[in-house]
DNA sequence: GTTTTTTAAATTGTATACAATCAGTGTCAG
DNA sequence: CTGACACTGATTGTATACAATTTAAAAAAC
């Protein structure tokens, strides 16, 4: 593993780039994401960025218009029950499954990452501990021992984080921290089927939170923000 | 639509050939897709196969190693069960949530497919079974009204098509078909946890019917036979 | 003044050239 | 005979040139 150029990496370092952007609500849903300018953003070809969009695309992160481009997807209203539906079936399942299994290495982990998530809160950086706060259902994706679920929840969790990001208004203070605590508990001394049922209602808080109402961010917006 | 060229569409021909040969068991998991040859059947430049490719590589289909290429995926043996227990959570859900809502015209089509199904066992033409197969199970996906979890859940279903066709010995028969019929029933008429439970059995079923023990096909086996 | 048409700039789509890397073969020293 | 090494051919990786398309603006027509 040479750290010398990472010419293998280089890919790699622009999507985990792009893919903490996007996440932590720097470009909003909806915005173009064009491709020279990146390319000269990161120092390399057309070629390159357009694999990573591609994978994003994939992976459900931006949507690529066919010759149009690409730009971060906004989903629309009555598609968010949908999303938040599939993340109670998988994570509910993952929670059930982990449930007895939990070391004490991961439960303290957790448990730290829970009081990171809340400092960051306290400090009023949103986008950080939205950011912990994702990575906290991540870690819970991948300790439950089966990857192609935990693939699948991780992509489900990135999504539904963009959609808390495009419906949240600024400042409505994110998800409620306060479940991951208890939640770390049950896990490490409850039954599954608690466990269950408790991620299933934490995941509901979340989607509770949205202001649905609030109208999506289209791109058509600019056209009508440049007129002024 | 226009189909006069489809130049458009053509990378979505392209997937769709490639994707059929996989899962009707014309390659072996193992098999390497090279850019060139592929190129020169379509007739495109390698930036579409590249194209194709990554995207069979990002739907599990494919692997691509670096600086090697893509090859068709073999799964290892002891990673069979995670890739079933995903199937049994997400397909059992979603029978779960269909039943009771089946329409009479969607229960006359499953009705058909699985008439075909067994039609083409009966010719003994396999690969049209298995493939006959997995669109019934397709159709499931996409009758339970949330597009996320059908997309998640075909992925799936794909794979294990290729899982599968790695572990059955030639001719042992596919899958169970006589439960799709008993499925269809109970999706109909029966309740939810029902439905739920007698579709985690039939993959139970599936996944019961393969020669785990029978050695993966690895790309090195070629090199030993080519000695005699 | 509004609508339509034309034109130009920006952006994406595809093919291709060349560089980098890998796999296999043959050669040579031990 | 075995192992290390160099070499050749094949394959993938990246950048770039040019074509096709879209978008926006300017000009023309009504």
């Amino acid at each position: 593993m040479d750290k010398t150029k990472g010419s293998k990496n280089q890919e790699q370092v622009i999507y985990d780039r792009l893919f903490d952007v996007i996440l932590e609500q720097k470009l909003q849903p909806g915005s173009r994401l064009t491709e020279v300018p990146l390319a000269e953003i990161f120092s390399v070809s057309r070629t390159i960025i357009r694999r990573v969009l591609l994978r994003l695309s994939h992976e459900g992160v931006v949507e690529i218009k066919p010759n149009v481009g690409a730009s971060i997807v906004s989903t629309a209203p009555e598609k968010v029950a949908e999303y938040f539906e599939a993340r109670k079936i998988i994570e509910g399942a993952l929670a059930r499954k982990l449930t007895g299994h939990l070391t004490d290495y991961q439960a303290e982990m957790l448990s730290s990452m829970v009081r990171e998530e809340n400092r960051m809160f306290d400090m009023g950086n949103l986008a950080k501990g939205l950011r912990k706060s994702t990575e906290f259902h991540f870690f819970i994706a991948d300790a439950a021992n089966n990857e192609p679920l935990a693939e699948i929840a991780k992509q489900l969790i990135a999504r539904t984080s963009l959609i808390v990001s495009q419906y949240n208004l600024p400042g409505s203070g994110g998800c409620a921290c306060i479940d991951h605590n208890t939640l770390v508990n049950v896990l490490r001394d409850g039954d599954p089927l608690q466990a269950e049922q408790m991620m299933i209602e934490h995941i509901s808080h979340i989607e509770q939170g949205l202001q649905l109402n609030t109208k999506a961010i289209e791109p058509d917006l600019y056209a009508l923000l440049k007129e002024n």
